[in-house]
RNA sequence: GGCCCGUUCGUCUAUCGGUUAGGACGUUAGGUUUUCAUCCUAGAAAGAGGGGUUCGACUCCCCUACGGGCUACCA
């Protein structure tokens, strides 16, 4: 049988890292099996929806390469595909699950419940609406059928998923079985007052009705796996298989990871830019090495190699190699994980994905940009390096790092300076470093210090690319400027 | 609190009863280099604890501890 799998994310704001790499393992898990992958958006929370979000999830989506067969904006032979929009599917549905005595209104109010809340929390206890308590609510088990009729025709009411005593047993393709004691369960809100279903209900329906095979989703509906059974159960229908995948955790601290901890951790938590906060692809980031760090958080295909394309990903993804325990996020890897990719890029490719962090060098230096990029490229771990790499080749340092120039101080500064400017004033910047290795030979200099002084006269700071090929892309006249200008800064500063 | 899931270097992980417990990020030292980085070499660094089962346990079972998740008319 094709596997249908989905991605079933809430529009309730830009998808984060989290969701991408659900997102992520349900395609790999398709692919692999020549199946399909889903998009649903799970709308069905009227008060949380954040405007844009739909489409920012889907822009995500497609900026990593994750593209749905069927989806919203595709389409497809099972839609619609948000839920908002199959309202009557699930009064259909909900109706079947009344009339076999499956479900059950209720007339509580909220008002009603919280006073039982506090009671039973005053008594150390949790209050839950199960079979236990049932008959002396609100609801419509002991009514006659008039009398249901009657309320419901004028008072508010949700529908509840009737749990009978017994144990559910439920099977995780990772975990194996589970079970629970019905007693902990509770009557679960099928359909809400505003006539919407609740996620429990929708995405089972949904998965029934678009033939989803595998369920693939966060750890963080594990616990609901019971309640999600005995509906299957109720309607008499197949289950389809399910997969916990373990959580992304924070870096440092406890817990999951949330859209807050980008802001603290300093790292991006969101793939694409929402609300003007870079994501990852505004920092700089490959989709391929974003979603290869992603993918072997949580998963590996075993072997030493870790740096692997969307397409090898594809081939080699298997429940097998997926981790039962969640995994800390690690931004110093993810970063690494990119440069990866990046090293691999020659400067077309480069200047494709990163045209806006080439474009000064490729206007001030129009003929050198490749040159520039071979320069620099074994130092770039995401794309924005580019323009803090080659600063010093738009313009001169604002200033030099004076615990290097103290340093050098202790050779005679003065005349180093003056015979590097000399020797570039004569001869250029073409064989600049045979010229200055025989001057420092000749007056016994240690080489080391003339090279650092020269790469602070034009970088400013003691780091940075190969200074003898800058200073030949940055040319004569410009080296010897920046030369001159740090002569006199030494002259006024250290006599 | 209750229920469920989990637990190998700081971090991500390999190991599917017999290994000097391997790799990667990070880190430390050395080398290459004019410097930083890259690259190369080397090092430090782990089976939560306690019971079983077994000739033998990181691996299987139980308990404890710790971590995480859920406990809404949110998903």
């Amino acid at each position: 049988m094709k596997e249908r799998v989905r991605f079933a994310p809430s529009p309730t704001g830009p998808l984060h890292i989290g969701g991408l790499r659900t997102a992520l393992f349900n395609y790999l898990f398709a692919k692999n099996k020549k199946g399909s992958f889903i998009l649903r958006l799970e709308d069905t929370d009227r008060n949380r929806l954040v405007e844009n979000s739909d489409s920012y999830i889907e822009e995500a989506l497609k900026w990593i390469g994750v593209v749905p067969e069927e989806g919203p904006s595709v389409g497809g032979e099972y839609g619609p595909y948000k839920q908002s929009e199959r309202i009557n599917l699930y009064n259909e549905k909900i109706q079947i699950l009344i009339d076999s005595n499956n479900a059950y209104y209720a007339f509580d109010t909220n008002e009603d419940l919280s006073v039982l809340r506090k009671e039973e929390e005053e008594k150390g206890l949790v209050f839950k609406y199960g079979y236990s308590v049932r008959g002396s609510l609100d609801n419509s088990l002991s009514m006659s059928d008039k009398n249901i009729k009657e309320r419901i025709a004028k008072e508010s009411y949700v529908v509840r998923l009737k749990v009978n005593p017994g144990i559910t047993k439920s099977n995780d393709l990772l975990r194996g079985e589970i079970e629970v004691d019905n007693n902990i369960l509770d009557d679960k809100i099928l359909i809400k007052a505003d006539g919407l279903p609740t996620y429990h209900f929708a995405s089972v329906v949904d998965d029934y009705l678009m033939k989803i095979t595998t369920v693939i989703r966060g750890e963080e509906w594990l616990p609901s796996l019971a309640i999600h059974d005995l509906i299957y159960k109720a309607f008499g229908w197949n289950k389809p298989s399910f997969i916990h995948l373990p959580l992304i955790l924070k870096p440092s601290g406890k817990g999951k990871l949330s859209k807050r901890d980008g802001l603290s951790g300093g790292f991006p938590i969101f793939p694409l830019e929402w609300n003007k906060e870079p994501g990852y692809k505004e920092m700089g980031f490959l989709s391929g090495g974003l979603i290869n760090y992603l993918a072997l958080l949580g998963w590996n295909p075993g072997g030493s190699k870790e740096i692997f394309n969307l397409k090898e990903l594809i081939k080699l993804f298997g429940i097998s190699g997926l981790q039962k325990g969640g995994a800390k996020f690690d931004f110093e890897k993810a970063k690494w994980t990119n440069q990866q990719h990046l090293s691999k890029m020659n400067f077309n490719e480069f200047d494709q994905v990163f045209g806006k962090n080439t474009a000064s060098i490729k206007s001030k230096h129009p003929s050198k940009a490749e040159e520039i990029f071979s320069l620099i490229r074994e130092r770039l771990k995401t794309g924005q390096d580019f323009e803090k790499e080659t600063v010093f080749l738009l313009e001169g340092p604002s200033g030099y790092n004076q615990k290097v120039l103290e340093k050098l101080s202790r050779n005679n500064l003065s005349r180093m300076i003056d015979e590097i400017e000399s020797i570039i004033k004569k001869t250029g910047v073409n064989s600049l470093k045979e010229n200055l290795m025989s001057f420092a030979e000749d007056k016994k200099i240690n080489f080391g210090s003339i090279m650092q002084l020269l790469r602070l006269s034009i970088v400013g700071e003691l780091s940075g690319p190969d200074i003898i090929i800058a200073a030949e892309i940055l040319g004569k006249s410009v080296t010897l400027e920046r030369v001159k200008k740090i002569n006199t800064h030494i002259k006024n500063n250290l006599s």
